[in-house]
DNA sequence: CTGAAAGCGCTTACAG
DNA sequence: CTGAAAGCGCTTACAG
């Protein structure tokens, strides 16, 4: 690489000190039009571009934004990294906009080892950190120590007090969800979802089918609840045991997409119509959703929605200097599609 | 944020100079095991992480490496975003696996705007660039004049060879789908693909095609190669005209499993069986290629492979200092699932 | 084996 | 309105 010019060989030429220049550079009302455009056009003229890098080490923020992923998901757990697959360009998309437009941006990280991931920050100096998905509580821990700007997504925790936290109104889009399958005349009505007892975001899904049933007054009976791997070959397994054991249900709310369409293809492949015999909800409103035949009713996330709030409540805080807790709900909505028709028994 | 302890301060506490901690933190082989164990031991009490930044400051390095996808695609152009969606994640995940390991990160952005790129990338000092797709071709110029490592994926322009660059072999993968529908006995084979004189990867598939087609002796009438945009609606539509105008094919081979999809499901919806009318097989193996009923028969894309490579090939550039430029070739492979059938006519 | 000191490329009180 | 100079937290020849 040529020898790259520095700030004191911008001054040099414009013949005035580094100090003028860097005011120029950072646009500090100190310096008389006059020079500023001198000192601009000598930048210009060598193509010269300020290091962020070495502004980092002087006035300490580094404009980078961590974001953390379930990237590299140990295989052996829930899933989570399937679970969140199809949304990670979406919503990465859309709070690379909304940071890139204050001149800052996105470094990556999967989750790390533990104690690794508080180093991490320290290291690259962070201005802040959004974290998308559940993490083992250590993580939020050493977050918390670090004292930086820090957003949550789809986190139930109690800790998720300590930070900004962004959510769908999980409860809410499976009440939705499940009345819309009551509207159509259905009465015998199972769920479907990941660990309930053990992932609060599941359970919160649990919740909303619950109430609407309460509401309508149906009963929920023990054996229609199912808990399956977050994962399509989840839903396939259930559904190959839909086939093989008989189903005394008419319709399956299930609290995510992937699952319920593992369900609909065991379904389909085993002889089970959809939605003749069988009508079935999901959750998320994943791209593939829309791709089978019949689609797939259900709720839709709005990922990129979340991805800007995230982005902007981390925003605020590292321009003001504060550490807020602010916590948003983004509301989901009933996509109605293929997958879900009136009873007709 | 508490007072940050610095090289100095571990120095003062350790009794040694700021060198030798420096030695101790970059195993610099100068110091003796004793004075070693004994500033580690400080660094540890004090919980010191040096600071990447200051760092790079001084030896020129950031460690960071540039991963560019078509993150916020302007929707009105090829559908880039849709059709590379399904790998972000793959992608990045393993490239991010294989440069963490030589403690290195991912800074991403989106594609940017003309002549803003290569300044972000020296205002970083990024130490290295990953390229997802295709770009206008002033980025490519920009890119060069920097002189950094630079690998590209999935691109065919002859600019790809300034650059090491990363390949599926498409032609080769849609030999393959082809060659399998005539050993089916299919004979009436179309082809459906983006725009193929203007994306050179399109093209190659298309070629892939017409090797099969010419080998086998069959006849490539110009009313069996269909166009269309790389989404799933772009299926939908031509699946909808084969509704309506009707189909003089037994098979189809499609370029890309997110339009392979589109037209599946309008010939599910609208009464064309498959694969008992036609026989359709996609390209990618996108996740959602397995959840319809049938399965799609596609070619599959080892996306992670990829990513691994390009990972390797910045890495060996950036640790010998060197500005090579390999071309890798990842296979493809044929993954037969329900949508393609014997001809039975 | 260890240290003093210059240097990386900026910013920012402070003085004038 | 402009400049001299210290400082951010490291690394690295160079000397000893």
């Amino acid at each position: 690489m040529a020898k790259k010019t520095n700030i004191a060989e911008i001054a040099r030429l414009a013949g005035v000190s580094t100090a003028t220049v860097s005011y120029v550079i950072n646009d500090v009302n100190k310096v008389s039009e006059k020079t500023k455009e001198h000192v601009r056009q000598i930048m210009a003229e060598l193509d010269y571009i300020p290091s962020i890098n070495a502004r980092s080490l002087s006035n300490g923020q580094t404009k980078l934004i961590g974001v953390t992923l379930p990237l590299i998901a140990p295989s052996d757990t829930t899933g989570t990294l399937l679970e969140t697959n199809p949304f990670f360009s979406e919503y990465l998309g859309e709070i690379h906009k909304v940071i890139a437009s204050y001149g800052y941006d996105i470094l990556l990280s999967g989750i790390q080892v533990k104690g690794k991931y508080k180093n991490w920050i320290k290291s690259r100096g962070l201005d802040g950190i959004i974290l998308l998905g559940s993490y083992p509580t250590d993580i939020y821990e050493e977050v918390k120590d670090l004292n930086i700007p820090t957003v949550l997504t789809d986190v139930y925790e109690s800790y998720a007090n300590d930070f900004h936290s962004v959510n769908t109104d999980d409860a809410e889009g499976s009440y939705l969800a499940t009345k819309h399958l009551i509207g159509l005349g259905h009465k015998k009505i199972g769920f479907v979802g990941g660990s309930i007892k053990e992932s609060p975001i599941h359970n919160n899904r649990y919740v909303g089918y619950g109430k609407a049933m309460l509401e309508a007054n149906l009963k929920i009976n023990n054996d229609c609840v199912f808990e399956t791997l977050t994962t399509f070959e989840g839903g396939l397994k259930l559904g190959e045991q839909f086939i093989k054991e008989g189903l005394d249900l008419t319709a399956l709310v299930v609290d995510a997409d992937i699952v319920a369409l593992g369900i609909m293809k065991a379904c389909q492949d085993g002889g089970i119509k959809i939605p003749d015999r069988l009508s079935i909800v999901g959750f998320d409103d994943i791209q593939a959703a829309s791709f089978t035949s019949p689609g797939l009713t259900t709720i839709r996330q709005f990922i990129s929605k979340k991805g800007e709030i995230a982005a902007n409540l981390i925003m605020k805080d590292i321009l003001a200097n504060t550490r807020s807790t602010d916590s948003k709900v983004v509301k989901s909505k009933l996509i109605v599609r293929g997958s879900t028709q009136k009873l007709t028994i």
